[in-house]
DNA sequence: CTAACTGTTATACTATTAATATAACAGTTA
DNA sequence: TAACTGTTATATTAATAGTATAACAGTTAG
């Protein structure tokens, strides 16, 4: 679990905690089963508070990215994650929304916009072992 | 300029201004030179305090969307907007990042979501006068 | 000249959220 | 038994969003 938390970050740090770990399910390094380490210990390795690390694991969980047994402990969804539906869609719309605005306003082109996108696309689920 | 705001989003209300008013002039609904209300009518219009709008402008200047001469009043910037540059593409790719990594977990490919940015795009900057 | 506007600044208050600090409870496991 | 697990409760601090007034200085229309 390689994670850097930017404590000066304008980003909470549970959202960095949550987009993180959604990184590591995306490229692969986490695999559905796979562990996490205890809120306890997690806190204690990032050097924060273990309520901190609860409040993204709790969301990470009703959003089905975990699941969080008595007795197995903290594990990445078996079954995979959930698909895209249709209310997925919508909130994803509406953070695209801004960003393409504003990349419009400043003279991007679509086919601009898509390219950047898929470029940071492969980067993110280009399977980690380039070093 | 029709503009909606949400009070019960968790969308702040001055970036709902922001956003609106970057979306409005993506689809050249405010083209350069184009004036926007005085902070005390359009707090008025709006219904909520004119400090909130003022926060919106204070922040639309800075990123070079709108000039504010003690004269003219609030305008589009006449020069047109900022182009994208290095410092933008950053903030940019530090924004899509965590869109693209649940995207992705939740079994996007990277044609679907380009696919999606670019329907988006059309959406938003096709000239609006479709009703 | 006056009256009504303009952006700007300052101060104060409320509500919400993020983050931390302890503490405790109940269940699991070595 | 001892050390862990997730979970819950309570309290405090700090920052942010939003509102409410008030005032200042410049502009403009009547």
């Amino acid at each position: 679990m390689l994670i850097n938390i930017d404590l000066q970050s304008n980003e909470p740090i549970y959202e960095q905690l949550k987009n993180q770990i959604m990184i590591q399910i995306a490229r692969k390094d986490l695999k559905p089963g796979d562990g996490l380490p205890s809120v306890r210990r997690f806190a204690a390795d990032l050097g924060i508070n273990l309520h901190t690390v609860n409040k993204a694991y709790q969301q990470l969980k009703q959003e089905g990215f975990i699941l969080i047994h008595r007795q197995k402990g903290v594990v990445v969804n078996p079954e995979g994650i959930p698909s895209v539906d249709g209310e997925y869609e919508e909130k994803l719309a509406q953070s695209l929304r801004p960003l393409i605005a504003e990349s419009a306003c400043r003279g991007m082109t679509e086919g601009e916009f898509t390219s950047f996108c898929r470029q940071l696309f492969k980067q993110l689920t280009d399977e980690g072992d380039e070093y």
